[in-house]
DNA sequence: CGGTAAACTTGATCTGTGTCAAATTTTGGA
DNA sequence: TCCAAAATTTGACACAGATCAAGTTTACCG
């Protein structure tokens, strides 16, 4: 292989197993390093697509952390996802063309841009990689699922505890702690996603850090006892 | 055509413009009849499909009324949305090739099963029903994201109004009256799909016949002021 | 490096919704 | 047709989390 044809490629890319279809022939792995058109750096604080933006692609994000974000006409704002490296943006524009939601670097981030159009061509042809945009979908989905629960009838410390659990373990199924992080977002973008109020966020890790199941310093949350916020997750609130 | 050969088919289905993609030609609109397998009547009260059932199949609904709903461990239970004629259930499903919701009947039903493997097979072949699953996808992720925003950051009023708004509205797509509908779940199922208590709901009923905004005999609603919901829906709480 | 804005914490108080309870109406099955 | 179970409504009260406020720490930028 000639050297400096070292290029974006998918095939070579350590995230592939995180964003891509496994088991592929050489051929068809071939086939898929055409997806990625481009990459893209975002800075932090700048925007990867707004609301009413026209949809063209999907982002796999190399590196760097987003939040994306509703914002209702009314200045009501919701958070309805934090996304880390190996994860795809950008479903939300396919329905009506236009994205309809807003993708934000909480850090300086890249992304790889991946066409729609292209995506469904190669889908036609390969069926493994049809067959996982389907997943990423559905995936998707079922997480809304589970959001849905939470905001629909978990109380604060629950909803932070089960916060803290999904980050974690996304973390470490990427090669780091589980029992330590450092958040990318502010307690007002925990508080939105969470649906509470960033002073409610603010106490519940207090309280968390006197009962000793975690240590926060800042943005810098070390977990001290898994088990304890697994059980608040799990317990439902005593029955009279 | 002969006679006998009336069939289960979506190119002579009235609910065709709902749930299949438009402006196909003859042959593909002829491909698409191999995507429903049969159809199945579902009594009210049971389930299409269970959290943890194998996947084998969406769903396009033919007659009848669905609510999906999810139960953690503990008890908890949180239902997810309400789906009507026209509409695909089981996207769920094909992440983990097993389902993590149950889909119950609110009523008798009936639903057009499709195989996905069939679904992947005969997308690939045919463009627009490829993209058309995609959007069915994609909306249902933008309809999550609008049940976040409800969730996270709308009060029990609001709420309510944006549900009664988002019924009547797709009930009138379908052919209905746009300011009369009867409610085909309990109180209870509206609480928890609204993250309320049945109490709330109920109360929250009886402000809006106070105000004059609908009338309600059991679950029989009749829209009175659509204005004042909408108003409802896209205010927020005056800011100090 | 210093100054200012942003982020965060904590306290006091208020309030919307939950909880508990009881009465009433409706539904479905024998 | 009648009865038991389920669904609904309404009231009284409690409380989790919101709101308002003030002080502290941290981060950013010239």
């Amino acid at each position: 292989m000639k050297p400096e044809t070292i290029k974006v490629a998918c095939s070579n890319c350590n995230l592939r197993e995180l964003c891509m279809p496994m088991g592929l022939s050489a051929n068809d792995l071939e086939r898929l390093d055409d997806l990625v058109a481009t990459r893209r750096k975002i800075k932090k604080g700048t925007t990867l697509f707004s609301n009413g933006d026209k949809f063209t692609s999907l982002y796999a994000i190399r590196t760097g952390f987003f939040k994306t974000s509703l914002a209702s006409e009314d200045g009501r704002d919701q958070v309805t996802g934090f996304q880390m490296a190996g994860e795809i943006i950008g479903l939300d524009g396919i329905v009506n063309d236009q994205h309809s939601c807003d993708a934000i670097a909480l850090e300086d981030a890249e992304v790889c841009v991946m066409p729609f159009d292209r995506i469904e061509e190669i889908s036609r042809e390969v069926t493994a990689l049809q067959h996982h945009v389907h997943k990423i979908m559905s995936r998707e989905i079922v997480r809304e699922h589970g959001v849905m629960l939470l905001l629909g009838s978990m109380r604060a410390e629950e909803r932070l505890a089960a916060f803290l659990l999904n980050l974690v373990q996304r973390l470490h199924s990427r090669g780091f702690s589980q029992s330590e992080l450092v958040l990318r977002m502010t307690r007002e973008e925990i508080g939105s996603y969470l649906g509470l109020k960033l002073e409610t966020v603010s106490r519940t890790f207090s309280k968390f850090v006197d009962d000793g199941i975690v240590e926060v310093k800042q943005r810098h949350v070390r977990i001290l006892n898994t088990e304890a916020l697994q059980r608040l997750v799990n317990t439902q609130p005593q029955c009279h």
